[in-house]
Order: C-alpha cells, then structure tokens, then sequence
DNA sequence: ACCTTGACGGTTC
DNA sequence: GGAACCGCCAAGG
C-alpha cells in the first residue's frame, strides 16, 4: 500500500472550521471559545491560523462563516483600514449583527449553545 | 531541531 | 474603554 499520499488538510484545522458552522446566523464566538469547543483549550491563535486557511469552497458541502468569530473583547480582528475589516463588519451586518466602531456587544450577538445543540451539531 | 508567525487572551495601569 | 506587556503553542519553513 501507498504511503502518505498528501498530508491531507491538518485535522485540528478541520474541527475547528467543523465547530464554526456550528455558529447560529446573526450569533458570534470568540477565538478562544471555538478552540475550547473544538476541544482545543488555550489554543485561540490556532483558531486565527485555521479561519485564515478556509476553503473558499467550504467545506463537506458547507459554508464556514468565518466572520462569526471575533475576539473575546467584541472586535474584529483585522485592521481597521483592511479590506477585509470591510468585509467581515459587511457581512456581519447582512446578519442584523450590529457593530458600532468596531465594537459589537457580546451581551447581545454572542453565541451561548447549551448542551443538546452541541450534541446535535458536533459529532465527537 | 531551531526559529518565526499568528484573524489570541488575561492582567494591569 | 484602551494601550502596553507578556504568556501561550501548533504550524510551517
């Protein structure tokens, strides 16, 4: 038999992108609470390197909404001027998520799933 | 094996 | 609220 084929896609990576569609529309997370979700404690920053790596495609026939994850302090985390700043503010906003210089209120979008719709979305 | 990179987080002032 | 600082750690080169 063949040996490695391709690395195929980093699997940490996967669940994370895995946990994200998980995200409700017009509902975000935070880095450090999709890498807890993932079963990835402490690992935030990886959650910044996998989201930078979505397929455009999605993935296994679904859509990640990368731009439902922001920081633990409400912001998104892309430079102000950045184009992509624009753009995930824009596509928050299509979702009825309201962002007021740069700041959205975690009281009122974060996403807080409780026990059956972890079970029911995630399958590990 | 060593070094740098990150879409981070918490603490403190 | 916000800026400075520091700790964190897998990934990828």
């Amino acid at each position: 038999m063949l040996k490695s084929q391709k690395p195929a896609v980093n699997p940490n990576y996967q669940r994370i992108w895995q946990t994200v569609q998980a995200i409700p529309y017009s509902k975000v997370a935070c880095y450090g609470q999709i890498a807890d979700l993932a079963g990835l404690p402490g690992k935030a920053r990886l959650v910044g390197k996998a989201l930078g790596k979505v397929p455009e495609e999605g993935w296994q026939g679904q859509q990640v909404p990368w731009y439902r994850v922001i920081n633990s302090q409400g912001k998104i985390s892309f430079p102000l001027e950045s184009e992509f700043f624009a753009r995930q503010r824009d596509l928050l906003q299509d979702e009825q998520v309201v962002v007021i210089g740069n700041r959205i209120k975690l009281k009122n979008f974060q996403w807080l799933p409780d026990l059956a719709e972890l079970l029911f979305k995630l399958d590990y």
